[in-house]
DNA sequence: CACTTGACCTGTCCGC
DNA sequence: TGCGGACAGGTCAAGT
């Protein structure tokens, strides 16, 4: 699921939600899902409070006041869902929301705070993780080593983009855009969005760019995913937000997951191709490789 | 080192 | 309706 947008939404959702609350317990299925010594979870996440939550790429940290943190990466199918206390099944409520029905069989770990509410992890795949770490640490995992710069960050430069892109000079742009060393954030849904806003076809080596389409690439991808955080996100299947709901971006999205339908710069067909072992949503008139 | 491919999992959809 | 295969929003390790 979850590119940098959805993580966003997801972070936003948390901060507002569990803030200041004090978990008191913690259950998981596998050592999979939460990889940490039973004495690790006794000494520094029960009985902690939630400083802040922050995102870097597409993973959150969820700062305690242990001075631990919570290190989680949803992958394709993860959710962070935020129960309250009296969430339940009302009169008032005509359909019964995810929410109440938590947790489920994709159910992998809850933690429980002290007023009754809890956060649900969710994943389908069971390819995500959450990992608990002394707060220090956080920044010198391998991943957090290696990846590029946030898209959205203040001081973020198209010369910087440029740069960082020689490093996979000759790959296809897709796949480059893809790699978060290169920069943070990007997945499949708005790696085909910002190509096609910008014009560029997926499989055009890097190094046959032009300065100017770079430039107009790294305007594309921050205008789309502002616009996708100011929407939620995007649900294609499996992702909610921290209140169970699903985002609305792919009513904008112009490409992916709308093959068939017709281009809304020339009214051709959008079709569908496959690009660094990607399903890959283009339309083939609007971007040419050159 | 740069680049590509398969593996990790479960669920769903599509064609026969 | 059943069954096999392809595919799904992300990273890694292992291969060339």
């Amino acid at each position: 699921m979850p590119e940098l947008p959805e993580v966003e939404t997801v972070r936003i959702g948390l901060h507002k939600f569990i803030r200041g609350k004090k978990i008191v317990a913690v259950t998981y299925d596998t050592a999979k899902s939460f990889p940490n010594t039973e004495a690790d979870v006794k000494q520094f996440l029960i009985g902690a409070s939630i400083i802040s939550v922050r995102r870097r790429a597409k993973v959150l940290v969820i700062e305690l006041s242990s001075q631990y943190a919570l290190v989680i990466h949803l992958k394709m199918t993860g959710q962070l869902v935020f129960k309250s206390r009296h969430q339940h099944f009302g009169a008032g409520h005509p359909s019964p929301s995810l929410v109440s029905q938590l947790p489920d069989k994709s159910t992998r770990v809850v933690f429980s705070f002290s007023d009754k509410s809890s956060l649900f992890f969710n994943d389908q795949r069971k390819f995500g993780w959450i990992r608990l770490l002394p707060s220090s640490e956080v920044a010198t995992i391998d991943f957090f080593k290696k990846v590029g710069p946030e898209p959205l960050a203040a001081d973020f430069r198209w010369q910087q983009f440029r740069d960082r892109l020689q490093r996979r000079a000759k790959s296809t742009i897709k796949a480059a855009l893809l790699d978060q060393t290169v920069i943070a954030g990007i997945g499949n849904i708005y790696a085909d969005e910002s190509l096609w806003a910008a014009k560029i076809h997926p499989d055009q080596r890097v190094a046959k760019l032009s300065p100017r389409t770079i430039h107009k690439l790294f305007d594309e991808i921050i205008a789309v995913l502002k616009l996708a955080i100011a929407n939620g996100g995007s649900t294609d299947r499996n992702y909610v937000n921290a209140e169970g709901k699903k985002g609305n971006y792919l009513k904008f999205a112009q490409v992916f997951r709308r093959e068939g339908q017709l281009c809304s710069r020339c009214h051709k067909p959008i079709i569908k191709i496959r690009v660094a072992g990607r399903g890959t949503h283009i339309c083939p008139v609007c971007q040419r490789i050159r």
